[in-house]
DNA sequence: CCCATAACGAACAATTTCGAACATAGAGCA
DNA sequence: TGCTCTATGTTCGAAATTGTTCGTTATGGG
């Protein structure tokens, strides 16, 4: 990984300009357009600038900041489970949908299902859904958690109870290998438990990538749940905890 | 992924001035307004602007298919409102901000503010200042409805009295002549009150088109406000009553 | 209601930028 | 010295962007 000399002048200059051009970056360091370009390249393949035409910018500054690149890991598998799951949800149907981005995905999926009803405590869910005509969204009451759409706090609860829905569609951070569902952050536990006590039938959503990651907070067990959509066949463990407790398994895929 | 030298800018400005014009654009870029409507039209298709005639907005209002045909004259005045509104407010406040278009415009006008809080049960106004890093946005829970982005329900009632903040921002339908504040929504009333009772200022912002208009239910007068931001000189009986009461009365431009 | 004006979008031409391939220069090393 | 390796310059056809023109469509004023 040769570093060239240019680069980090170039990375800081894009972000003090909020971009460059390849042009003006040529006549900086005197040399031509054609090097420009290489170092750019480079630059891009580093996933530190953004290439457009004529010269390149820091990447996606305003589209998305800094959620973007989560929500990037695995988009396929996600979109292919979210369309699964939402395959399983009839038209007419009342669902809680909670925090994180895979229920993001699965709300993007719900958008052509017709006279819906969505509680949710996802900001971001609330604003894909909002586009859509058919469907009524209620959103819980919360702190804003920017980092992603998350509203936080008790009032959720309350609210949640009012209702007693059909599904409830849940997405985690983690998943241990004795069925334990985990999350991050302590103010999401009591919120989640609310959204399945008070549902029918509970949904869980989760990609591989839980299987082998760690979280402190316990939220409830996988056998709680009534069916499981993931994107690649479950550990043994896990699968005969599913066998044990009737708890469908989808696989996308 | 058709991403362009400007379209990071151009969003930038929008988000900034609340809207933005082809012949502003194509001065400011020195390019001609055929490019500037290129770059506005794939920025459309990405859903990060929404076009209107002569130039194009921040699509804060997906939801709101009356507000996307209004002329960028509204918008300007609007505008110029709300900036007046926001530079009262300082840096480190904490403030209400409830349903409406001219809400939406406060909050676009605060976006460079640092350190706000802001409760608000307007979807709009959580979306834009969601945008923002420098402030803590907290949204009351209930339906969303679609027309205009609020949040009805009871529910934000009780999370408003839960606060005590330093301004309430209120925008509403209709100004009668005896200085009435009006709503559509019967609502509304319960949660508008909550935030006036809750706020150690209250500033009402209201266009000239406020003065003209008609609605059914009654939120407050005009005599219970701190401030009044609008466009245009009020009609001499309301002027009196912002007089007798000590309300200021700050006119945009 | 009609008209003048500005804004719009499509089509085409002119220009700029891109990336690949190849050439060149200099550094490091046996 | 002769060799290799890397960074850079050069050239050129392809692709993308931009400017121009023109007929169509909104908008605001009489």
């Amino acid at each position: 990984m040769a570093q060239n000399l240019r680069h980090d002048e170039i990375l800081k200059i894009a972000r003090d300009l909020g971009k460059v051009t390849v042009d003006g970056l040529s006549r900086e360091f005197e040399v031509t357009a054609q090097t420009i370009r290489r170092d750019l390249t480079e630059l891009c393949d580093m996933g530190h600038l953004t290439r457009v035409h004529g010269g390149a910018i820091p990447p996606s500054s305003v589209i998305n900041p800094g959620y973007e690149e989560r929500s990037l890991l695995a988009v396929h598998e996600k979109e292919a489970m979210a369309q699964l799951c939402a395959s399983k949800i009839p038209d007419g149907a009342s669902l809680f949908l909670n925090i994180g981005t895979t229920t993001e995905a699965v709300a993007r999926a719900l958008l052509n299902h017709k006279n819906l009803m969505v509680i949710t405590n996802n900001f971001n869910v609330a604003k894909i859904l909002s586009t859509s005509p058919h469907s009524e969204v209620i959103v819980t009451g919360g702190v804003l958690r920017r980092s992603d759409g998350g509203l936080v706090g008790d009032v959720a609860t309350e609210i949640i109870r009012q209702f007693r829905v059909d599904y409830a569609v849940i997405g985690i951070a983690a998943i241990a290998d004795d069925g334990m569902l985990l999350e991050h952050d302590f103010r999401e536990v009591r919120v989640t438990q609310a959204i399945i006590e008070n549902a029918r039938q509970a949904f869980l959503v989760a990609d591989e990538i839980k299987f082998n990651r760690r979280a402190p907070v316990r939220i409830a067990s996988l056998a709680d749940m009534d069916a499981f959509f993931t994107d690649k066949a479950p550990p043994a463990r896990l699968q005969k905890l599913c066998d044990d407790h009737e708890v469908a398994v989808h696989i996308a895929k």
